[in-house]
DNA sequence: TGAGTTGTTGACTGATCGGTCCACCATACG
DNA sequence: CGTATGGTGGACCGATCAGTCAACAACTCA
């Protein structure tokens, strides 16, 4: 009935979530999207909405797809204590240290933009706990599985694990080599999930 | 021989340091910063250079005043641990947790401009260095005192505590509430310090 | 007192911003 | 094959941006 889109709507944001990604949202014009995206202005804000609404999107669609990711870890390691000490070094998880400088999109935008902007604030709230939560769980499973004290809260322990690897995330931002920060990772790691 | 300032610089820049603070590089318009100074665009210009310097200054005016105040910190306890514990817990040191949402000036600047300004980033690692330095001073001092175990690095420690300190930092700029990023602070400084 | 110097002010500029609009195009269906 | 429908792309818009400049003000010193 009418003219097809020429493009794939996931692959574009795909290319202006890592556009956000690098340049951040302010420093992000919408030449820089259209370039990035390969599509006019009128047909991006045909198909997302202005600059804010894309983004957003774009933001939701790094929170899934990462949300994915912490789920797939979690659960792939034979033992929970295993999975959350790869939780912990998932910063440094990256040779030439390249992830580590880019850091993570969600806590870039938290920092740029969540006090004036409710929207990112919120879904930085979302991603932070939905995180605890399945920390949470893998750390009860640890503790079911003799790998650490079953004294503690799982919650409290996952939010303390959360905060050390947004630490590290922090520290490579700050441009400091990836061989310090594996150490660094491996230091918090054995201090908060000591084993017995 | 000429006609006399009519501001005190370091007012000016306490109060530009507030704005940028507040809002970020990008968000602050040469407009908020003539408004919060109340000094015109000219003579802006004239003290202090353009927006970019203008922001150099008033961030390293935070760092030396922020180092400052950590060093006092770490000083003042008759127990290095103690002052460890208080230097963890120093983002949640404020009733309402205003400052948790604010979060540190720094912190904010790594993360929305480190990428892409060469200035920024090379304070942001000045920064990182002396506190890692500090704090690894008053490790030391906790071992010989033997409050802690002697056969850690006191700078691989260092490095561990200011991670989870700025871990606490983004969380509260997620929003979390000050009460229990309280609680996870408090379990970090457990982990992280034990005693013996 | 007046010449010299520096500080102050706000109007102004060119560039760039996000966003709109419309002429044009490709397709589906009657 | 003609028409309706939605997609496309870029010219265009007003707003706002950082930064400049020239007229004027306040002060010192000769």
């Amino acid at each position: 009935m009418a003219r097809p889109r020429q493009f794939d709507e996931e692959q574009v944001i795909r290319a202006v979530r890592d556009q956000f990604w690098d340049a951040g949202y302010a420093a992000t014009s919408l030449e820089d999207l259209v370039r990035v995206s390969g599509l006019g202005k009128g047909s991006l804000y045909g198909a997302f909405g202005d600059k804010h609404r894309l983004f957003l999107r774009a933001l939701r669609g790094y929170t899934d797809t990462s949300g994915g990711h912490v789920r797939e870890m979690l659960a792939s390691a034979p033992r929970a204590l295993d999975a959350l000490r790869a939780f912990v070094m998932a910063p440094v998880n990256d040779p030439g240290g390249a992830a580590a400088r880019r850091g993570c999109l969600m806590a870039n935008s938290t920092y740029e933009l969540a006090t004036s902007d409710p929207d990112v604030l919120a879904e930085a709230r979302r991603t932070y706990e939905a995180t605890t939560a399945l920390v949470a769980e893998s750390v009860g499973r640890a503790q079911e599985e003799g790998d650490l004290p079953g004294d503690a809260d799982p919650v409290e322990t996952a939010r303390a694990l959360l905060a050390a690897q947004q630490g590290l995330v922090f520290m490579g931002r700050t441009g400091l080599d990836i061989d310090t920060l594996t150490a660094t990772a491996r230091t918090l790691a054995a201090k908060l999930l000591p084993d017995a």
